[in-house]
Order: C-alpha cells, then structure tokens, then sequence
DNA sequence: TGGTGTGAACCGATTCACAGCA
DNA sequence: TGCTGTGAATCGGTTCACACCA
C-alpha cells in the first residue's frame, strides 16, 4: 500500500475502475495490462505502475483477476455506497448537472440544491429540492455531505466558497470560471468550460 | 517565437490573458511576472517562462507593458474574432451549454445545434436552430466552423464523432464520458463531470 | 534597486529493460 | 511462453541562480 500515485494517476484509476464496470459481465476471468492500457489509451507498464500502488492484484503470467481489482478500485472511489453531494447555483448549468445521468450512474447523489433567487428556492427539480443559500449551513448540518458542486456566476464564486467551508463541506467542484481561495485542508477541482475551448482553438492554431 | 509550450502552459497563458482582461481599466502601464503570477496562482519564474515563448515581451526593470502583452495574448486566442462553434446534442447539458455566458465573453459563438431528436429539430434555442443530425454536413458545409461541441450520450459519442471529423470539423471538445477515437489531425479535448468527483472523493479519502 | 531572460539543476512522472513467477 | 513487478534510465516541466538591462 504505497503512497506514490500522481495526481494524473488517480485519474487513470478512476478509467481503470469504469473499464471494469462495462465489462462486467465478461467471461474472462483474467484481463492483462495491456488490454486494460489499451481501452483507455494509456501503456502496459503505466498501468501496471499505477496498480501497484495498492498491492500486487495481478498473477504473473495471467493478469489481473478482474473480480479482485475491481473490488479494489470500487472500494478506493467508494461505488458500493451512495455518495451525497449538494449543489449550489440553479441556473442553467445547475439544472443540468441536476438532470446529469453521469453522476447517479456512479453512485453521486445530488440531495439539496441552493439558490438565492427567490422564484427558485422552494422549487423542486428531478425531486432535487431548491433552499435559499442563506439557509446552507442549517439545512446541510444532519445530512451527510462533503462534497458540494458550484455553479454560481463568478462574482459571486468566493463568497459561496467561503459559505461552504464554513459549513463543514471538504471538497469543492468547481464550475466557476474565477480563481477561488479555499484553505488548504478543502480540496478544489476546477472546471472551466470556456476554458478548455481556448486550449483547442490554441491547438488549431499552433500546429505542431 | 519558440515552439516549448507545455499543454498546461496554453492553459496558464489563457489564464493570463483573462486575467489582463480583467484589469483593462487598470491606471499602471506595467504588471510584474510576480503580480500575474500572484493573480492566477503560479510563480513569477514559471510566468516568464511561458511569456518567453513569445518572444522578448517584458522590460527589465519595469514589467510587462500591459498593453502590449495584452495585444500578443489577444492575438494567441483570438480574441479580437468571433469562433463560431457548433454544438451537438441539445439534452439538459447541451441547452446549458447554449445558455453559458462564458463561451460568449470569450468571443465563442454556437451558430448551430444538432440533434437526432425530432421534437428538438426545428427549435431555436436563444437564437440558435435545432438541425436534424443528418443534415449536419450539408449545414455546416458554407459556415466557418472548426470546432464543435459534443453533448450527446456515450452511446452515440464515436457515431457522432465520426460524422463530425468526416463533415470537417478540426477541434472537438467531448462531454461524452467515454473514450473516443480521433484522427491524429482532429483536436480533442475531453471534459468528464462525474470522474472529477471521482478524482475529489478520491483526495478526501486519501489525505496525504 | 527592481525586474526580465535563461542556462543549469532539480524533481516527478513515464518508459525501458529485465528478473521472476505461473 | 506470457505477463507481472520494479529498479534504472529517460524525459519534460518547474524551480533556482544569476547575468544583464532600465
């Protein structure tokens, strides 16, 4: 059980446990480094380092038993049990990332949405219930969530950060395209969207 | 004009740009790489490393013209035109993404929607039409556009992929959770929602 | 003095090469 | 023979240290 996986790694970790999952139902029994390096499009030995960080799954000569490693890497990300997330921003992107099939299909439940429009708060979107931002910490305290997704418009972004870490959230995803500060116990990911279409017109533009 | 930019260098670059654009009305004629630096969260060394890449932009003793380096920048992402984009798959997360104001602010325009859909066809979403899928060559053959954004299910994602890059789109950037195959020439650039709560569950599992 | 530009050093991640086990 | 596990080599990106310019 090292401790030495890049943050990149965890990554493929992630691909690795969602390859198993859509072969389920497989007949191997076994399935080798290579193949698995090959569904996601990285290399044998890439993904025999990655593994190894949790122990030696794999039989030489025949691979990694498919039921064991995928025991693994359900435990790591956590897909035998429901997961409770809560959402802030109900505008657009909001609503959709509330109707997202993606998230349920990995055990990622939305289980409250905040808003601080007053026509939204009391609404109720795919059985998602609208509060009024101003009640977070209330609403959120007996329920079980560490995890909130944000997709409030910038300027108001670090306000509602600072409102969530204060309310005991621990990681944050986040939609809005703004630098936010969080303290260094919370964990952030960004995601900007208009971001990444930058990234590819720079790619179209500067062939190499 | 040297040609080393790493493909989170184009990022950070993008990230420059914006925040210059944040402080156009800014009295100072000159930032530091300190300042920028500070602004998007990366070293002073790191930003003149990136901004060499364009030549020598920067003044000894003073900074970087704010101006100037705003110009240069400008013209990488282009942001003195209008990109057109088109965008297939007009579910929850296409009508967001149609909606976002942040494709809009960096001069991205969605001149087109496609979906398979017939009640959608035909609809016209905040100025923008629903065309059948099938007609997307014929469509996109007299508009100028090179990137195109897909929202569409995992199921139909390689399907769609291939009528996008065989329709002459250049730079796809996927919603799709899955793995798809490009062309070495197409540009690709996936976003994957539920595997970055994937990625923070995983931290706050395994603090370190 | 204040700040850029840049070769050299460093560091972390990936790949190579191969020992060892079924 | 086939495939894992892993030290060693390599690669690429970041940081350091400093020459140089206003």
């Amino acid at each position: 059980m090292e401790r030495k996986l890049s943050i990149s790694g965890i990554y493929r970790l992630a691909l690795y446990s969602r390859h198993l999952y859509s072969l389920n139902k497989r007949r191997d029994e076994y399935i080798s480094s290579q193949e698995l390096g090959d569904a996601i499009g990285h290399t044998a030995t890439q993904v025999r380092k990655d593994l190894t960080c949790y122990g030696s799954i794999g039989e030489p000569g025949k691979g990694y038993k498919i039921e064991k490693l995928n025991a693994v890497l359900s435990s790591i990300f956590g897909r035998d049990k429901i997961k409770n997330v809560i959402l802030v921003g109900v505008g657009n992107l909001g609503m959709a990332l509330i109707a997202y099939k993606g998230f349920k299909l990995h055990q990622f439940r939305i289980i409250a949405a905040f808003d601080k429009d007053i026509r939204k708060i009391g609404r109720r979107i795919e059985d998602v219930l609208v509060y009024d931002i101003q009640d977070l910490k209330a609403v959120i305290d007996g329920m079980d969530a560490q995890i909130a997704i944000l997709a409030v418009p910038p300027s108001s972004a670090q306000e509602v950060i600072d409102m969530l870490v204060s309310s005991g959230i621990k990681a944050i995803l986040n939609f809005a395209p703004i630098k936010v500060n969080v303290p260094d116990n919370i964990k952030l990911q960004n995601v900007d969207m208009s971001i990444e279409l930058d990234r590819l017109y720079y790619l179209l533009k500067n062939p190499f």
